[in-house]
DNA sequence: CCTATATTCAACTATATGGTTGAATATAAA
DNA sequence: TTTATATTCAACCATATAGTTGAATATAGG
């Protein structure tokens, strides 16, 4: 029953992760640990600037961190975040069973008393 | 190990339920059941129009069907492809955790042969 | 100091997106 | 058969997005 919260958060982490290029940076991540920029956008057909740009999306939805040592931005993975998404569907699938149960009811039982 | 295969489905299905409208939409459906456009659109401060749109987008990604009957389109939700987003997101976490494993393994046995 | 490397910032472009309004289409109802 | 209802189609607009290039900033190394 959270939903109200932060609807706004869940919009950009789900179009934060709908985007190939960034699902693909994040699996580099979680496979690797913590990566260069630059060696990131070594695997992309794609300027050093549009990989850049990636990532400042993941970071602000909070699914890639940075640790700057020196010129070195190191860029983590952190998948907490999509737990969100999880629990998102698992609420929609709750109120989904929820709506079968009665439609059930009534038409096993035919018992409207109760509503 | 599926991944390569329909990764702009993926992208498709992401990106329509990461505006709020649509996830909203999605909602009322579950809830509702089978419901008419113009009623779907009756909760929104929003032309009708857009709301046609926003149900084409959700249609696209395969996330409602459309069932016509006479002038009335019954719009009703389908929660299957959402399954895709879940299975993308345990297999990331499952590459997670084989890095984990690894790392713990170099670490403790400082075992680098087998590599 | 000078130069090379790592990264971001800024400006620009093309295309996609979310919304609008008005007309078109199809069916139902008087 | 005329009118009202349900919905889409088409054209348009404003803004966002994904990419580019070129300059700026910051640090490292000769």
């Amino acid at each position: 029953m959270v939903e109200y919260k932060s609807e706004e958060k869940l919009s950009e982490l789900l179009k934060a992760v709908s985007d190939t290029t960034r699902r693909s940076l994040l699996t580099q991540l979680v496979q690797q640990g913590p990566t260069r920029v630059t060696d990131l956008a070594g695997y992309y057909a794609m300027s050093l600037n549009a990989i850049s740009k990636h990532i400042k999306v993941l970071e602000k939805a909070g699914l890639v961190s940075r640790k700057t040592i020196g010129r070195v931005h190191w860029i983590e993975a952190n998948l907490q975040p999509i737990k969100e998404v999880e629990s998102w569907f698992s609420e929609l699938k709750s109120i989904w069973e929820l709506r079968l149960e009665k439609l059930n009811n009534l038409l096993t039982k035919g018992e409207t008393k109760n509503d």
